[in-house]
DNA sequence: AGACATGAAACTTTCATTGTTACGTGAGTG
DNA sequence: CACTCACGTAACAATGAAAGTTTCATGTCT
């Protein structure tokens, strides 16, 4: 796998959850995302540790939206999914010893600390409730094709 | 492995090939990073396509800088090295007919496309020479403690 | 009691970077 | 000319992180 989905995947399934299923099981989001339940839950438990989800067992379980989306900011889910790193560029971990390497990792690690501040402020400003209303867009705009293609949903 | 360091590297490489070795072998410029001569060759030769550094073979042979550091961006380095992914999260590379997902990805790919934009500018608008400047007054600071630890140096 | 659904641990799979081995080619030396 | 040095390149192995999978425990509703 080439990069984390996590964020991705999660900001799907919530949007969705709000749009049209309402509760779901992990089974049934698994089938929205195209992955297993226990992928799923790994994910969700730490939505619902930031209070975005709450789950709840046995029969007629599942998960639910604890909070409106427009309460939550990308950097809300980044974090929540936990919070991966950035980039997939930069110095090594551990120090070294040679001076010209610590000089060349202090300058990139600078410049990708500032670069990591401006993206995570970007998602800061950004709710889910947007990107709501970005699906809501397209789906009007396209003329109304079933916008959640997956088997089984139970919101078409 | 966690991170692409071949942009870490090689900055590393360029600053001691200028302030310390002139001329060096794949095999000594390995020491210097800790790592293998055929993993140097294959980083080194994308510099070699940009005109930053030349090589040659046989007897004697091995890499030199083609340029001054005042002339290399941190940019020039990242697009020698291959351009690497710059960002370890982001939605799947394949589009989804799922226009809940499609607004996802569409939102996402655009904020790190921006934040992308930025970081090249700043890379662009750092020169190596200035890493190396970073490196002289670390050694300054540091009373003139042996600043290239690997064994076997020719510049010390 | 039985079915359903989350919680969590342990293991496997997959993918990209890095590391390694092996062989070919060109350049200088004796 | 034979030899050594050093790059050029292909092929393969090792490594590490995310994702996928299996399994069992716990809680809840009928």
């Amino acid at each position: 796998m080439a990069r984390d989905l996590r964020m991705s995947r999660m900001l799907h399934v919530l949007i969705h959850m709000d749009r049209h299923v309402g509760r779901a099981t992990s089974e049934q989001i698994a089938q929205m995302i195209s992955t297993n339940a226990v992928v799923v839950r790994r994910m969700m438990a730490g939505l619902r540790e930031r209070g975005i989800v709450s789950s709840e067992k046995g029969h007629g379980g599942g998960w639910q939206l604890a909070c409106p989306l427009a309460e939550i900011s990308l950097r809300d889910v980044y974090e929540a999914v936990g919070h991966p790193p950035l980039f997939n560029i930069g110095p090594q971990a551990d120090p070294s010893p040679c001076l010209v390497e610590q000089a060349v990792d202090a300058r990139l690690d600078a410049t990708l600390a500032e670069a990591e501040a401006r993206l995570l402020a970007q998602f800061a400003a950004i709710t889910v409730e947007e990107v709501a209303q970005d699906f809501e867009r397209r789906f009007e705009e396209s003329g109304h094709t079933v916008p959640f293609p997956w088997h089984g949903a139970t919101g078409e």
